[in-house]
DNA sequence: ACTATTCATCGTAGATCAACGATTGTCCGT
DNA sequence: ACGGACAATCGTTGATCTACGATGAATAGT
């Protein structure tokens, strides 16, 4: 049977990119998400406004050194801060940078 | 000295973990959308309800081999599906799983 | 049947990630 | 000044991503 006379499921009209010129930071932001041990730690964050490294190894069932460098991921996309606080290290959420994650998923 | 006197970013409560159940959705969803061209080609198909393989072949400076992985990439994350039209593919967005990542995303 | 079109898959090469242990650097308290 | 605690960095090992061309499978049209 001809399924084509029925136009089953696509358009006809022109293709065109929308908006792209955020593409590559709405990447940049969901790749920091983009892994479990970030996820938890990011929510560790954000629902104690801060806290210090040696805690979040303390959670998370990785090696310092991982944990560590899942926060420089996090550091580099803008998500979060860190503050040296002695010896130790604060690191907290930017909200702002979190609100731009949020409202570029939301706009999808 | 006791540098609590000064409070300085860091909270004193025991550190839990709290929701992390879904962690691992989020991530993958996220992951989904970490690269700029399943970015583009997700908006897309948000904005065309549907649109076939060629077309988005058509509008992205990569292989078709590529555009085939990266669709198949969103497609293993659920976030879009695609269905066989003829010899075409018709790719169309999940907007249930969509609103999955974007709850997720706004719950953070 | 044959051909052309469309898309997925295979195979490959280079780059990047994720994990760890070990090391280094920095700061506080003694 | 020295030792201990904390965190970043280094170096390494597999695994995975990303990109491509080439090949393969399925379908529509002649």
């Amino acid at each position: 049977m001809a399924k084509a006379s029925k136009t089953p499921c696509c358009d006809d009209q022109p293709v065109v990119l929308p908006h792209d010129g955020d593409a590559q930071r709405l990447a940049d932001l969901a790749w920091a998400v983009a892994h479990p041990a970030r996820v938890r730690i990011l929510r560790l964050l954000i629902d104690r406004t801060a806290c210090v490294c040696g805690e979040i190894v303390d959670q998370l069932p990785l090696a310092q050194s991982t944990v560590s460098q899942h926060l420089k991921i996090l550091k580099q996309s803008g998500l979060i801060r860190g503050e040296v606080d002695g010896p130790k290290v604060c690191y907290c959420v930017d909200r702002e940078q979190l609100e731009q994650l949020k409202s570029l998923i939301a706009a999808l």
